[in-house]
DNA sequence: ACTCCGATGTTGACACTGTCAAGTTTAGCG
DNA sequence: CGCTAAACTTGACAGTGTCAACATCGGAGT
């Protein structure tokens, strides 16, 4: 093709900066984060299962062979995408917990507001967080990430168990229930338009008081010494 | 193509009704049942990213455009499978229920049990079951026996609730607890390694006690007035 | 200051996918 | 016994992810 610049990259279209914009680093500038930010744009008004590897390219202005440079394929695409997401799922119990009375259960019960809040606010993100058929877990940012969230969520637990003067040995059947409830919680809240309709009838609010109220029903569970 | 014949149906290759096997009915035979269980197959080989329609077809011995008469689409024919996974998972509910003591409690621990059992031995099935970008609930059979399923949850937890004295209007908030736990579980088990790793050690019995002290240990929860 | 090297980006091809319109075959009704 | 409509095939189309070959350019080393 003779002519025709179909890029529309927003620098550099003449001569060399244009506009000496803060940090226009070198090729592209930062493409590895413009994509990423595609892919969150992307997956928000198309879904998880409107993702493509070359419509983000194309959001991002660059041609369909360019990411595999940064990410190698999709699966190295979305991997870093859900190691982003994992963090920031840290991030939304660390702020649930900060906001909450720091009591080893309020804690907890935060921690689990925070997971499910921040699933019913990215939910593609979150889908895309438990399909492993298209991640690859042995990717040290997504590993890391996913240890990270796991981490916050026993140490809660374990701390809730030890105020109550529990044994230990209980521990990890407690995260195990711990974990299940709000996950269940949120997979069905974006899985299931009938869980959905009789749970909350599609309040984010009301679901939010509803996962809470759950967590707090099984109060006794958390603090058994049997 | 002059010549090659690459189908291979199993009967009709010369004549007509070579063998008069029993209910040969006409053109193929029955596509219908012959595309569900070779997608059975597929996704039991090669899990839920692997399957295709064409390779289902292909599986079947047939075209890759004979499916769309018996289903329309893809999502038409997962949609119609996803009903039988939810028959299925409705039967295994019921056979743990039958093998438990007709105690309320008990009742409602063989319920989630056999909802765990069905998951982990058929993990593609229940994946598909809830991934609903590639599901068609308006599909009356689809939507029926999704709905068959969570009646009899809902009647189990709610004759656990009466026989304890318990008021009604807590039953919706015990049985979004109940499905919770059980989906919650039964989906970290699939998706989530850690999660496998940390409470089963990839083991399925120890899966199904662990889920079921799970339900035990929440028994309060479920029994509660206030 | 100049020269390369390797990271970054492009292009075109490949095999594959789901869908559709247009054909063929054939079962079984009238 | 013919005919029609359902069942199936065929070929095309626009897309997809991946790969190899190519172009471009920043910056490190001399």
């Amino acid at each position: 093709m003779p002519e025709g610049n179909k890029r529309t990259r927003s620098r550099s279209a003449g001569r060399k900066a244009v506009r000496p914009r803060a940090a226009a680093p070198y090729h592209h500038g930062d493409l590895q984060r413009a994509l990423l930010e595609a892919t969150e744009k992307l997956l928000e008004s198309k879904g998880v299962g409107g993702f493509t590897l070359r419509e983000v390219a194309r959001r991002a202005g660059v041609s369909h062979g360019a990411p595999a440079h940064h990410f190698g394929d999709v699966r190295g695409l979305l991997s870093e995408f859900t190691a982003e997401s994992f963090k920031q799922l840290s991030a939304s119990m660390r702020e649930w917990q900060s906001r909450a009375p720091d009591t080893a259960f309020d804690q907890l019960v935060a921690l689990g507001v925070g997971y499910v809040d921040y699933a019913l606010r990215h939910r593609a993100r979150f889908q895309l967080m438990f399909r492993s058929e298209r991640l690859d877990w042995n990717r040290p940012s997504l590993a890391a990430a996913g240890a990270e969230a796991y981490r916050q969520l026993i140490d809660c637990v374990e701390r809730n168990s030890r105020e109550a003067g529990a044994p230990a040995e209980l521990d990890a059947e407690k995260v195990a229930l711990a974990w299940s409830i709000v996950h269940g919680f949120a997979t069905l809240m974006i899985d299931n338009r009938r869980f959905a309709k009789d749970c909350s009838g599609d309040s984010p609010t009301r679901a939010l008081d509803l996962v809470r109220r759950l967590i707090e029903s099984a109060r006794e569970a958390f603090e058994r010494s049997g």
